[in-house]
DNA sequence: ATAATAAAAACGAACGTTCGTTCATTTGCA
DNA sequence: TGCAAATGAACGAACGTTCGTTTTTATTAT
């Protein structure tokens, strides 16, 4: 075994998997063939066909293995008792790492969205939203508390901002001095706090 | 003339475009054949060639026609003299209510991004900041002023935050209960008004 | 250890289909 | 009569997938 306890197939059907990820990020789905993977994964084109039934089937396994949406449920969950700012800029912080450290989580969906129409995000989104909001609703900031908003819209206001942080950067490029990025995500939830919670809390 | 003063030739190339425009929206452009654009439309797949060099000619020509880029720039530019609040909440609504009219905006930029890796937006982005950043440093508050935040960086969550009012409901459908849409696009003004503003000028 | 054997994996030519595009021809308006 | 417009068969290339075959791997018997 080369590696960790991988047998052969699964390595290659591994190679494949990744091969066809790079190419689908490159190309998109329909632009991608199964040659050009095959030869990316150092594979016949008929030798994929013992591993997967069909390109459908390896961009569901990409899907179903590579959307990084459970690892940035997790990362969003409060621990109780924690105060507004902190669990606001926590689940900042570990949103914005997350994306960062996987640039191609939004380009999935937008390919999702493209070439599909399926909506698997939307899984996330409904697992995620109802065990966030009752988070919200329960913050307490420690000097005030929220203002009167909903927290749906709270939430929207919350995931918008942040994921403008990567959308933007995906739309446009570098819209931001780079001297600037790393005090940006700060400000970011300085307003947004400063937005939802009431004035006398936000003197701190 | 059975349209407002068009030749045969050009309503013709209009449906061709009509057509392709609505087929790449549904499927996405390499999932799109020349002979779906040519049934939909109406004529012989040959026909098309009249009209268009190629298949990537007439994605080039939705993109130039049919790219809100320029309808969406006037509605952000401030009238001189407005307050903070009114241009931010002008400007909001304006970006909304252009983002309701052409909801194909965002999926036309996906598509741009995931199939061409092209940005044209890019180029209305470019266009629009300069233009935008100098009205949000000159922009005073009647009761008070604009906290000491990088214009920049409001620029982009106020972005981030309206986009992300249609990329949300396109990535999950429906995220709030109908009842509360309307309301929202107020909140959400209100909150990112409250976040940049100075606590004094906000009570009004 | 070695040899035998069955199973899994890899191969690449070939299949039928569809792709974007071309072209010789016909149609229909000015 | 002339010419843009429309036609659909035809072209070569490329598509996703299948298939018969060979090679490699894992397992068992010796």
């Amino acid at each position: 075994m080369t590696e960790v306890n991988l047998s052969k197939g699964e390595r290659t059907r591994l190679a494949i998997e990744e091969a066809a990820y790079e190419l689908f990020l490159e190309q998109g789905y329909s632009a991608t063939s199964m040659r050009q993977v095959a030869e990316r994964a150092g594979v016949a084109v008929g030798g994929i066909y013992n591993h997967f039934a069909s390109k459908d089937e390896i961009f569901e396994a990409i899907i179903r293995n590579r959307h990084p949406y459970k690892q940035i449920l997790p990362l969003v969950s409060a621990v109780p008792g924690e105060t507004a700012e902190e669990f606001i800029h926590n689940a900042a912080q570990a949103l914005v790492e997350e994306l960062g450290r996987r640039p191609d989580f939004l380009k999935l969906m937008f390919i999702e969205i493209v070439e599909f129409n399926t909506k698997h995000v939307a899984g996330l989104m409904e697992e995620v939203i109802p065990q966030v909001l009752p988070l919200v609703q329960r913050l307490k900031s420690p000097a005030g508390m929220l203002r009167p908003i909903h927290p749906a819209i709270i939430l929207r206001a919350f995931m918008g901002m942040f994921f403008s942080y990567y959308i933007m950067e995906m739309m446009v490029g570098q819209v931001m001095p780079p001297e600037m990025r790393e005090d940006s995500l700060d400000t970011f939830v300085e307003i947004f706090l400063h937005g939802i919670l009431v004035d006398e809390a936000k003197d701190v």
